[in-house]
DNA sequence: TTGCAAGTTGACAATTTCTTGAAAAGCGTG
DNA sequence: CACGCTTTTCAAGAAATTGTCAACTTGCAA
C-alpha cells in the first residue's frame, strides 16, 4: 500500500516539484491550498503524513500544524519553512525543514517519519536490523555498524533479492547526489562485507552486480551461514 | 492508561497549543472554561492533575484551586499565571508557572506532579533511583547525584535498553532545545559515568551510541560489577 | 564579602568515521 | 592470454564526534 501524504502548500511553481517529486517516489500525494482544506480533506481518511510548505502561505505554520493535531493527534508533520525563518521555533511539527532541499533529502525525511516504515524491525536471511534500536544481529549476535553502513544495509535489507543501483545508494545514505567521482560507495560496501560477510573475499549475501549496483541474497541455497 | 488532564482555561489562542501539544505527547486532555466548569467535570471522574490558565480567566485562580481542592482534595494543581504576576504568592496551587514557558517544560513539569509517574522507585541492573527521595543506589552504597544529573539518569533508567538520543535527553534535562553547540550534556554524562561506573573510562552500562545519543545497557552478559 | 556547589564553556585529546588515491584483483570479450 | 573496464582493498589522513580537564560563571548561604 503506497503512504498517503496531505501536501499543503500555496501557490509556488516550485512545488508542483513537490507533487510531482514524490508521485514519482512511490507515494500517493493529494495536494491541497490552505489548512482548513486539509482539516475537510480529512474526511477522505487521516493520511500517513503531512508536509505543509509555509514558505508559500500567508497562514503561520505553527497554526496549520496546531489545527491539523487537534483532529489528528499523530499524524506526523514536515513543515517547510523559509531560510530566513528560525528553524529552532516550536512549531508543532515533528520536523522543521528550511529550504532549499533536494527532493531526495524530503523523500527521506518522509520516510524516516513515516509510522509504518519504522515499527518493523528488518528481517532477512540470518540479518535482522531493528531501525529505532539501530542494532543489527547476524545469526544469533549483534553486531556494531556505523551510521553510514547502517543506512546502506537498511536499504538493501528493505529489498531483499532486488538490484539496488549505486547511484540510488549514495543518493540514500548520502543524500547526496552521485557523480561518480569517489570511491566511498566502494569502500563502505567492502566495509559492509567485512562486519557481516563469513567470507568478505567471497561474499555470500552482498553481491556486486558489475556496472548497476549490488544485491542482497538472502535465498540462495547455499550452505548454511556460521 | 493515559493521564487524564482537565485544562482550564479561558480564550485565549495561544492556548489552543495546550490541548494540541499535550494530547500530542500522550496525554488525554479535556478542556473546560471556567472553574465552575471544572467541577461539573468532576463528574466524570476526576482526573490526574488540573492545569489553571488564569492568565485567560477573570476568576482569581486562587479561589479556582480551592474549589477544586475542596472537590478533590489531592488532585495536583498546575497554575498558569501572567509573567508580571509574583510567582512566590500563595495560590493552593503545587506548581506556579508563569508565562511563557515551552511545550516541553509544561510537560516536564505535568510528569513531575503526575502520582502515577512517581510512585515508583527505577530500578535497573546494579541501580535503583527513588525519585522522590533523590536517593541514588549503585548494588549496596548510595551515591551523590546533582540534580542534572539525577534527571539524566532518571531518563537512562526509564528507558533501560534504549537508545536516547542526544537531543531528547538535552530536552527534557535541561528544558530547553539542543543546537549541539555546548558540550554540557557530553560533560554530564562524563559526570554520571564518574559517579556510577566502576570504570568510566571503559563504561559498562552507560553506552555511546555515537552520532545518536546514549543507552543504558543493564542486561549485557559480562561478569558482575564490583 | 567569602566560600561552596552546580553548571557552562573552551581547549585539546582520544576516538571513530569518512574520503581519497593508488594498487591489486576480478570480469568479460576477442 | 591480453586488454579494457569495473570493483575491491589498503593505507593515509581528513573530518567529525565524543571525552576530559580546567577555568570561569552563577546562585545561594553563612
Amino acid at each position: 500500500m503506497k503512504p498517503r501524504i496531505l501536501l499543503i502548500e500555496g501557490k509556488h511553481a516550485d512545488h508542483q516539484s513537490f507533487t510531482a517529486g514524490l508521485i514519482k517516489k512511490g507515494f500517493m500525494v493529494e495536494s491541497v491550498p490552505s489548512g482548513s482544506a486539509a482539516l475537510a480533506h480529512f474526511e477522505m481518511g487521516i493520511p500517513d503524513l503531512a508536509v505543509i510548505d509555509s514558505s508559500s502561505m500567508r497562514t503561520s505554520g505553527k497554526r496549520i500544524c496546531q489545527s491539523l493535531h487537534e483532529k489528528a493527534t499523530n499524524l506526523p508533520i514536515i513543515l517547510v519553512i523559509r531560510p530566513e525563518v528560525d528553524p529552532n521555533g516550536n512549531y508543532g511539527a515533528d520536523l522543521v525543514l528550511p529550504l532549499p532541499f533536494t527532493m531526495q533529502k524530503l523523500v527521506n525525511r518522509i520516510r524516516h517519519l513515516l509510522p509504518v516504515e519504522n515499527n518493523a524491525t528488518l528481517a532477512a536471511g540470518p540479518f535482522q536490523l531493528d531501525v529505532e534500536q539501530r542494532r543489527v544481529m547476524v545469526d544469533e549476535h549483534q553486531i556494531r555498524l556505523t551510521p553510514r553502513l547502517m543506512i546502506l544495509f537498511k536499504i538493501l535489507l528493505e529489498h531483499p533479492g532486488e538490484v539496488i543501483e549505486r547511484e540510488r545508494l549514495f543518493r540514500e545514505a548520502w543524500e547526496t547526489d552521485y557523480t561518480g567521482d569517489t570511491r566511498s560507495l566502494d569502500v563502505h560496501m567492502s566495509w559492509l562485507r567485512q562486519a557481516v560477510e563469513e567470507n568478505p573475499r567471497h561474499p555470500r549475501y552482498i553481491k556486486t552486480i558489475r556496472g548497476v549496483g549490488y544485491r542482497l541474497d538472502v535465498d540462495s541455497s547455499n550452505g548454511h551461514h556460521g
